[in-house]
DNA sequence: CATCTCATGTAACTGGTTACATGATTCG
DNA sequence: CGAATCATGTAACCAGTTACATGAGATG
């Protein structure tokens, strides 16, 4: 019972990155600098993570027995350190997986704090920033409309994805789509009620 | 020239709860406790902070010079500090306020980590879960369309905001409503695809 | 000749969270 | 009678960032 609870509440605690490792892991064992790249070609929109903190996290889950290491010498190029799940692992990523999330995500959103506050600021420049960041915002709609579902039709070709993995991707990428969308629509929408003046 | 460059670096640094609370100052003095009823009531959706990190903040600040306190004993009621703003920390603010911010937020979305993998996840599971997450998304729509713009109404009768206080303080109000409007829209569109059979 | 890619890491720091400690008053 | 409100803080911990250190080979 109390080994019970105990394993419960940690499989339940939200270290996403371990978890976001272990899911990338379960595809194919990489080395973290390998695993960067693909968290930057598949969740760096909604999950960031810098090599340093990759190869610290690694360094955790081998230590909770979820991954294993050895090296691979190479000649001309760095040796290198090809981690993989192990069955305890796969059993972690499941028991995480299969947890119900009753609750939002809480967004940091630090521009949005600056506009908060623009009532304080100079009209014209207020519209600088904004203009600015409506075409932030463009531009990004665009990388998501044209440029992303390249790179997952690409890895679909390269069998490491399901079918049925890549729905959920494209729907990441949608989501995306859609989110910059509203950005850039909601940006119109305050310049131009500044523009007729407020 | 040397003072000038540490000067501005240190005006560009993003330390989001100080400048947040510098903000929240500016249009009155106030407690730590009631700072983080204003945030509450404000910045919540886009900006949290805990009573904790309040507290430790407003001593930084008061290091700073940006802020400075007094003690007002009270009977039946703990003794209270109240911030308020100085003169320099209102230059402090206006020289945040006045950088032009040029890089969109790097938003971090646990739930999208989650959702990126379930491929491997039990269908009915995934059904589950996703239809968690449009009811939750559609409740803080209901909040953001129904119940904010009481408590803006209310504060812009209390006069400590001004007309154009509150338009902006409107517009985060709307961008709240129109993103969870655009979340409940593609998880509906998601299960659809799903329920339909993927 | 410089920069990018490959490849791994450590150390110091910072901002945020959780848990703890205190204690009177008021409301349901 | 228990919970919420008012009110302030400290200590330990944790995840993430920045800066540093190394170094060969390929590309422009």
């Amino acid at each position: 019972m109390w080994y019970c609870q105990a394993d419960f509440l940690l499989e339940v605690t939200d270290l996403m990155l371990k978890y976001a490792l272990l899911g990338l892991l379960s595809h194919k064992a990489m080395t973290g600098y390998e695993l960067e790249g693909f968290i930057t070609a598949t969740i760096a929109h909604f999950w960031t993570a810098k090599l340093s903190q990759i190869y610290r996290t690694l360094k955790g889950l081998e230590e909770d027995g979820w991954v294993s290491s050895h090296v691979e010498v190479q000649e001309g190029k760095p040796d290198k350190r090809i981690y993989a799940l192990t069955n305890s692992g796969r059993k972690a990523l499941s028991a995480w997986q299969d947890t119900l999330v009753t609750e939002l995500d809480d967004l940091r959103q630090p521009s949005l704090v600056r506009f908060f506050f623009f009532g304080k600021r100079e009209p014209d420049d207020v519209l600088t920033q904004l203009k600015v960041w409506r075409d932030l915002h463009s531009a990004r709609a665009h990388y998501f409309r044209e440029e992303l579902p390249k790179v997952i039709q690409a890895s679909k070709d390269g069998l490491t994805y399901t079918e049925r993995d890549a729905f959920f991707w494209e729907a990441t990428r949608k989501l995306g789509e859609m989110s910059e969308q509203t950005y850039v629509a909601w940006l119109e929408e305050v310049i131009q009620a500044l523009e007729k003046g407020v």
